[in-house]
DNA sequence: TGCCATTTATGAACGCGTTCAACATTTCAC
DNA sequence: GTGAAATGTTGAACGCGTTCATAAATGGCA
């Protein structure tokens, strides 16, 4: 599980010593959480799993919450080469490559579904660094509506769609995750079902949306969502 | 604020000493937490000014955090207070008694957006008791999602579209109020247009239903939810 | 090599949420 | 009224996240 900490370096040490420091807090921080749960884990286990003293753990990561967000870094780090990979490898139509990013992103979190919910904690607080959907997180958060820009970018869709899909797609990669979380069925088949019917749906929404029925529905649901500054330009770059 | 307390007695103490007692700590939180936050307040700073010892808050409440729990029933209280009151006093069409539903929720949190944060902490963590997406909270998540079913009651329905809104319609109301506690806007205007707008939409949607068009859509979308258990009868029950 | 700035590492100390054994008060059956 | 059970109240103590003054190690330059 741990390899994907290597696919980009997370590193904010200056030496290479550093670095491994960092590095063996990360781990067996990960661990523990794996093993025991993130709040029945100490940040003392850690340091003495690591074999390191408390205030070094406090040296590479402001807070054990900041650990969790390393992880979460390390996981977007992987879904985007893999995706990356994909893309210059496979010939994909649209529903594939997005059908490709859900699916990867769910394998990707699999059996840290304990460790992704605390990525949710401070969502109901804006002002808190770790707020997933805060000015704190606004970077990370554009990445990963990026990918979803990403996967479209070849498709001739009109410009309004073109804004509108991939906000949509990331809300609705972030819903599957928190259902994915609270899934119990075997290998979460309830999620993966859901985010594929979900895909399935949003095609044929797609090609019927330039249906004159649904012409008034598409621009009203534009408005209406430019209106609530929901719309990328304004979620990932804080006004206040 | 605090008359809200009073609209249904929030009480879990068996005699009227405990009762006065439990009201002075919830009564001590609350303007506390309003006052410098729900972190900055500490269990010793609310028990001083209750005039009580730092046990005594932990006699009435099992925690901190179960405070603003006491506080949000008293929310839903007033809610269904105010919603039953105005049914039974006004003649309301459908989308007028649903904008009262989430207009008089908005009004009432209206100056506590902060504390409201709080509520979603455990949303991604199912076994916490405060999840409010969890088992622990499945009884007020109930209570809640049955205010919108009351709205719809008397509205000719077909079956599933009566099974599948009151859910859709407290999720978006969930949404809200995510978007609310963001809201930097004055008088949160960007959550309360994008509420008025969402249910416009609703209500013509409602109406396009049935429309042999979207037929496949509308079974499509009860099949995908049905299967993901999204249902009421799933997410208020936990079958764990 | 010796010197100093930068980086890394230490662990005691602090404040807070929470627990709990002990004590005080109230209730109520007799 | 009396005893005992139920209810309410106390504050010391514990464990944990976090901070910080201090020390050690490292790297680069003379």
């Amino acid at each position: 599980m741990l390899h994907i900490l290597n696919v980009f370096k997370i590193n904010e040490a200056a030496t290479e010593k550093g670095e491994q420091t960092r590095h063996e807090i990360l781990k067996s921080a990960l661990r523990l959480f794996r093993d025991q749960g993130f709040d029945a884990t100490t940040m003392r286990d850690i340091a003495a799993d690591a074999g390191v003293a408390l205030g070094a753990a406090y040296y590479y990561f402001p807070g054990k919450e900041s650990i969790i967000q390393a992880y979460y870094k390390a996981v977007q780090a992987e879904h985007e080469n893999k995706i990356s990979e994909a893309l210059a490898t496979r010939k994909m139509d649209l529903k594939e490559r997005l059908q490709f990013v859900m699916r990867s992103k769910l394998d990707i979190l699999e059996n840290d579904r304990k460790l992704l919910g605390v990525i949710f904690r401070y969502s109901g607080e804006p002002d808190h660094p770790l707020s997933c959907l805060g000015p704190g997180t606004a970077e990370s958060r554009r990445e990963s509506i990026e990918i979803f820009t990403r996967a479209i970018e070849d498709e001739k869709l009109p410009k309004d769609l073109r804004q509108l899909l991939p906000i949509s797609l990331w809300a609705l990669h972030m819903g599957a995750l928190i259902l994915f979380i609270y899934d119990k069925s075997p290998q979460q088949q309830r999620t993966r079902k859901l985010v594929d019917g979900a895909l399935d749906l949003t095609m044929r929404l797609l090609s019927l949306a330039k249906n004159p029925l649904l012409r008034p529905f598409r621009s009203r649901v534009l408005e209406l969502l430019r209106d609530a500054e929901l719309l990328p330009d304004f979620v990932t770059q804080e006004t206040s």
